[in-house]
DNA sequence: GGGCTCACG
DNA sequence: ACGTACGTGAGCCCG
C-alpha cells in the first residue's frame, strides 16, 4: 500500500509565486489553489496511491522558536493574496475528502516525519511531496521525496530515493541534517557554522558523513586551517542547527495510514468549484450539482416553435424586420437555426427551422433571414457569414457577436464559446447536451432532445449580448465594437473565401530540390558526428555537440543543453558541423513548414485558403491558422523563394502595402514625445535620425553600427527593454547597453515619462487600453512575483501600441473593402499580415488601388505623426513586396 | 501533450 | 537579488 503526503504549505507557495494570477468576477485570488490541484492531480496520477493527505503549517510558534527566538524570524510574512488562498484550499480538500494535518507547535515537515515513519511501521510506502529539499533526510527504502519546482508557469517534479540521492550528493539521505548543520540555511535563519559554505560542507559530509565525525579530531581533520579554525569557532553553533534542521518523526499526531484511504468527493465540491469559477476540473471530475440548477432568473416568458409551413416562416420574417435584433444562432452547416425574437416586453418566441423539416425553399428562408433588414446577434459571425457566403447567400445585417464581445471584454479569457461565457456572466450551465451537430437532426438523432439544445444556445446567445452590450458600452469599447470589430467579420469571411493562389507544381518542384540538399546534408553531418543520430531531436543533437564533440555549451533549457540558433551562431566557426546543421535546419523547416505544409493546404481551384482568427492574441491583432500565412518566409533569400510562388490570378497583380514604422509612429505620438514626433516629420530614415540624436552627429555621419544599436534600442522600447535584453540582442556589454539606453531618454524625454507614467497609471487601474480603448486586465502587476511583475511592467509598455497599430489596420479594412466595393473594382482585399495589406486585382486596376490603399491606410487616423505606407504591385507576393 | 525550435510582425 | 524583450502558429521529438 503506498499514502502520498503533500507539504501543503509549499505547494501552494510555488503555485502562487509560479502561476500567472486568476481571480474571480468577486477579485478573489484563486490561482495558487487551482495550481496546487493542478499539480495534485498530476502527481496523483503519477503515483496511484491509495491514500493520501495534505499537512499544513500553523501560526503558533513552534517548539525551534521557543528555544531560538532568530530561527525563521527573518521570513517574510505570506502576502495577503496568498494568504486569501488558505482557507479555500482547505475548503477544497475538505470536499474532497482528503484528510489534512496540522498541529500546534509543529511544521508541516514535522508531520511529514511523523508520517512517513508511521507508514514505514505499518510496512505502507510513503510518497513526499514537498518543494523544500529539507525533507530530503526522509527519504529511506520506503519513503521517497518527490520535489516540486515550478519555473515559469511549469510545475516539474524530481523523485528522490536512497540511490538518486546518493547520486546527487555522495552521502545518504539523513547526513542533509549534518549538511545543513554546517553549512546553515539563510532563509530559514539556521546559522550552521559562521564561514563555512555549501562547498565546504559537502565535502565535509562527503568525507566524515556526520558531524560527530567530523568534531571527533579537528587537528586530523581534512581541510584547510582557515576553515578548521571557523569549525572550531563554530562548534555550539554547528550543533544547535543541527537541532533546529531535525524533522521530528515522533510528533504527537492522530494518525493511522488506513485513514486517509482515498474516498469519493462530496457534492458540494460542484458548488465551491463554481464559485472558483474552475471548470475545467468540474468537467475533468465529471461534477454535477448537487441539486437542481436554479434558474436564471428572467422577466420573459419563452415560447418554442418547430416552423415546417413556408408561410408562417414568411409571418415571423416580417415580425423579426420590424424588431430591433433578433438572436440566431446557426449549426456551422445550416441545416439547423434557431432564432429568438422578443416580442413584447415579457414575452420571447424561439423558432426552431430545421432543413430536413422545412417544406419550402431552405435557400430562400437562408437568403430572407440573413439580409441586412433584419439586425442579428449571433456567435461567431465570421465563421457564419463564411457559411453563408460559400452556400451563395449574401449574408448581411449582424449586429453583434457574443464571441467578440466576450473578447473585447477580456482579451485573456480561456476562450469564448457560448459554454464558457455563460458559466462566466451567470454561474450557470447552459442548458441541454453539450454536443450538437448536423447529425442530431438526421432521422436517427433525437430531435426533440436537439431542438430543445438548440433552442437554450440561442436564449445562451440572447443572455450573453445583455450582459455585454452595457459592459461595452460603460468601458468605452462601443465604437471599437461597432465600428471595428463586427464590420470587420464580414470583411474576414470574404479574405478567407477568395484566399491566396500559390503555384503547387512549383512548391512541389521546390520541396524535391530541398529533399536533395538535406539528403547531402544529412550524410555530411553523420560523417563528422562519426555516426547517425536525429538531427531534428534537441537531446541527441545537444550530446553530438557537446558531448561527443565537447563544444563549449551556452544557455540550457529544461531538458538539456539549448541547440537553438543563437547558440549555434556562436560555435559556427568552431566546428564545421555547425555550420551544415544550421543549413540543414533551415532547409528542413522551408521543406516541413512550407514546401509541405502548403501543398497539402492547396485547394482545387489552386487558392489557399487560412482561417483568422479574430478572439485569440491578448493586444488585439489577428492570427491565422491552417495554414499560417501570417509568417510565409522573407528574412532570408532562399525562404522568401516562397513568397514567389503565391501569385495573383491571369492578368492580376498584388498590391501590397505596408505601414512605416507604425508602432514607433505610435510610440511617438501617444508619449507626446516632440522630439520623436519631429525626427519623423523629417521624413528621413527613423532609425539613423535617432543615431544620429542620441550619439550627437550629423546623420550622415551615422555608422552602420550605430544605425544598428539605435534601431535596437527603438525596437526594445516598444517590447518594455531591459538593459540585459539589450546587450544580448546587440552583443554589447550591460554597461554599455544601459549607456545606449540613458542616451536614448536624452535624446527622447517624453518616451521616458511615457514608459513610467504608462506603469504607474496601469498599476492604479489593472489595466492598460489602446486608443479605441481596446483593452488588457494586467492582474501580473499585483503579483508579488517580480518575474510576473516585470512581465506585467513590459506588457503594460507594448500593450497599448501593439493593440492600437492593430486597431488601426483593422479600421483601415474595413474602409478599404468598403472602397473598393464602392468605386466598383474587381480589386478585392485577399491577406493582412499585422501591418500590410494584399490586394489582388486586374493589372489595369493596379495604380488605383496602390493610391487607394495608401489613402485609407493613412487617413484611418490624425495623429501627432503622420502615418505613412508603401505600396508595391508585382505578379507574386515577393515582387509586391518592392 | 508539452518542450523546443523557428517562421512572421 | 531576482532573470529578461512584445505578439503569434506549426512541425517535430519524446515520454
Amino acid at each position: 500500500m503506498k499514502l502520498m503526503v503533500l507539504d501543503g504549505n509549499s505547494i501552494i507557495n510555488r503555485a502562487f509565486y509560479g502561476i500567472r494570477p486568476l481571480t474571480t468576477r468577486e477579485g478573489l485570488f484563486t490561482h495558487a489553489v487551482l495550481g496546487f490541484l493542478t499539480t495534485l492531480q498530476r502527481l496523483v496520477d503519477e503515483e496511484q496511491p491509495e491514500a493520501l493527505c495534505v499537512t499544513f503549517d500553523r501560526k503558533e510558534p513552534t517548539f525551534r522558536h521557543k528555544a531560538d527566538e532568530a530561527y525563521k524570524a527573518t521570513r517574510k510574512p505570506m502576502p495577503e493574496e496568498l494568504a486569501m488562498q488558505m482557507p479555500v484550499l482547505k475548503q477544497v480538500l475538505d470536499a474532497m475528502s482528503i484528510p489534512r494535518y496540522e498541529l500546534a507547535g509543529y511544521e508541516a515537515d514535522d508531520l511529514i516525519g511523523t508520517i512517513s515513519r508511521r507508514c514505514e511501521a505499518e510496512g505502507w510506502a510513503c510518497v513526499v511531496v514537498t518543494g523544500d529539499k529539507d525533507s530530503l533526510q526522509l527519504v529511506t527504502d520506503h519513503t521517497k521525496v518527490k520535489l516540486v519546482s515550478t519555473r515559469m508557469g511549469q510545475t516539474t517534479t524530481k523523485d528522490m530515493t536512497p540511490g538518486s540521492f546518493f547520486e546527487e550528493y555522495g552521502f545518504e539521505p539523513i547526513h542533509m541534517i549534518d549538511l545543513k548543520a554546517l553549512m546553515g540555511d539563510s532563509s530559514d535563519n539556521i546559522p550552521g557554522v559562521p564561514g563555512v559554505g555549501e562547498k565546504t560542507a559537502m565535502a565535509l559530509v562527503q568525507e566524515y558523513r556526520t558531524i560527530d565525525a567530523i568534531y571527533a579530531d579537528l587537528s586530523t581533520l581534512h581541510a584547510k586551517p582557515g576553515v578548521i579554525k571557523k569549525l572550531s569557532e563554530g562548534e555550539q553553533s554547528a550543533r544547535h542547527s543541527y537541532w533546529l534542521a531535525t524533522i521530528v518523526t515522533d510528533a504527537p499526531l492522530a494518525f493511522a495510514p488506513a485513514d486517509n484511504l482515498r474516498r469519493p468527493f462530496r457534492p458540494e465540491l460542484y458548488d465551491i468549484f463554481l464559485r472558483l469559477e474552475f471548470k475545467k476540473l468540474i468537467d475533468r471530475y465529471h461534477l454535477t450539482p448537487p441539486h437542481e440548477t436554479v434558474e436564471r432568473e428572467t422577466d420573459c416568458t419563452v415560447s418554442v416553435e418547430n416552423v415546417t409551413a413556408p408561410d408562417r416562416a414568411q409571418e415571423l420574417l416580417a415580425m423579426w424586420r420590424q424588431t430591433d435584433s433578433v438572436t440566431v444562432f446557426a449549426l456551422p452547416d445550416l441545416c439547423a437555426i434557431a432564432v429568438e425574437c422578443d416580442t413584447g416586453e415579457k414575452t420571447s418566441l424561439t423558432a426552431n427551422l430545421i432543413e430536413s423539416r422545412y417544406a419550402g425553399d431552405w435557400d430562400a428562408l437562408l437568403r430572407a433571414l440573413f439580409a441586412a433588414d433584419i439586425r442579428k446577434t449571433s456567435h461567431d459571425v465570421k465563421d457564419l457569414i463564411r457559411a453563408l457566403l460559400e452556400r451563395g447567400v449574401d449574408a448581411d445585417g449582424f449586429t453583434f457577436d457574443t464571441a467578440l464581445g466576450g473578447y473585447l471584454l477580456d482579451a485573456t479569457a480561456a476562450g469564448f464559446d457560448i459554454e464558457r461565457l455563460f458559466m462566466s456572466y451567470y454561474n450557470e450551465e447552459v442548458a441541454g447536451q453539450s454536443r450538437l451537430d448536423a447529425s442530431d437532426f438526421t432521422p436517427l438523432g433525437d430531435f426533440s432532445m436537439a431542438e430543445a439544445a438548440l433552442d437554450s444556445r440561442c436564449s445562451a446567445v440572447a443572455a450573453l449580448r445583455e450582459y455585454q452590450e452595457p459592459r461595452l458600452r460603460e468601458l468605452d469599447m462601443w465604437r471599437l465594437f461597432t465600428e471595428v470589430e463586427m464590420p470587420l467579420c464580414r470583411v474576414l469571411a470574404e479574405m478567407e473565401l477568395a484566399g491566396m493562389r500559390c503555384d503547387g507544381r512549383a512548391l512541389a518542384a521546390f520541396g524535391d530540390w530541398l529533399r536533395g540538399e538535406i539528403d547531402g546534408l544529412e550524410r555530411e553531418i553523420y560523417a563528422m558526428a562519426g555516426g547517425e543520430f536525429n538531427i531534428n531531436s534537441p537531446k541527441q543533437l545537444g550530446k553530438v555537440l557537446f558531448e561527443d564533440l565537447h563544444l563549449p555549451h551556452g544557455k540550457k533549457t529544461k531538458t538539456g543543453w539549448s541547440t537553438s540558433a543563437d547558440v549555434l551562431e556562436n560555435l559556427r566557426y568552431d566546428a564545421p558541423i555547425v555550420d551544415r546543421i544550421l543549413t540543414y535546419r533551415q532547409y528542413t523547416k522551408l521543406k516541413s513548414t512550407y514546401a509541405d505544409g502548403l501543398l497539402k493546404a492547396i485547394d482545387p481551384d489552386g487558392r489557399v485558403r487560412t482561417s483568422f482568427q479574430m478572439t485569440v492574441t491578448a493586444t488585439g491583432r489577428l492570427s491565422s491558422t491552417e495554414p499560417n500565412l501570417q509568417n510565409i518566409p522573407t528574412r532570408t533569400e532562399l525562404g522568401s523563394q516562397i513568397r514567389r510562388l503565391f501569385t495573383a490570378e491571369e492578368g492580376c497583380v498584388l498590391v501590397d502595402a505596408d505601414y512605416s514604422q507604425i508602432e514607433l509612429r505610435l510610440l511617438a505620438h501617444m508619449a507626446g514625445d516632440e522630439a520623436m514626433q519631429h525626427a519623423f516629420a523629417q521624413g528621413e530614415d527613423f532609425h539613423t535620425v535617432t543615431a544620429a540624436r542620441v550619439f550627437h552627429v550629423a546623420p550622415e555621419q551615422v555608422t552602420a553600427d550605430m544605425r544598428r544599436s539605435a534601431k535596437a534600442v527603438n525596437f526594445g522600447i516598444v517590447y518594455g527593454i531591459s538593459a540585459f535584453s539589450l546587450s544580448r540582442d546587440i552583443g554589447v556589454t550591460v554597461a554599455e547597453a544601459k549607456d545606449y539606453m540613458e542616451r536614448y531618454f536624452d535624446t527622447y524625454r517624453g518616451v521616458k515619462r511615457y514608459m513610467t507614467d504608462v506603469v504607474e497609471q496601469a498599476k492604479e487601474r489593472g489595466y492598460v487600453e489602446t486608443l479605441w480603448h481596446r483593452r488588457r486586465a494586467l492582474p501580473e502587476l499585483k503579483s508579488s512575483n517580480f518575474n510576473m511583475r516585470a512581465f506585467g511592467e513590459r506588457v503594460a509598455l507594448n500593450m497599448p501600441i501593439q493593440g492600437t497599430a492593430a486597431d488601426i489596420i483593422k479600421l483601415a479594412m474595413v474602409r478599404v473593402r468598403n472602397r473598393l466595393k464602392a468605386e466598383k473594382l474587381q480589386a478585392r482585399l485577399i491577406m493582412q499580415v499585422h501591418d500590410e495589406l494584399i490586394v489582388e486585382c486586374p493589372e489595369t486596376e493596379q495604380e488605383m488601388v496602390k493610391k487607394l490603399l495608401a489613402e485609407e491606410m493613412e487617413q484611418v487616423a490624425h495623429l501627432a505623426v503622420p502615418l505613412r505606407s508603401d505600396a508595391h504591385a508585382g505578379r507574386n507576393w515577393l515582387e509586391a513586396k518592392g
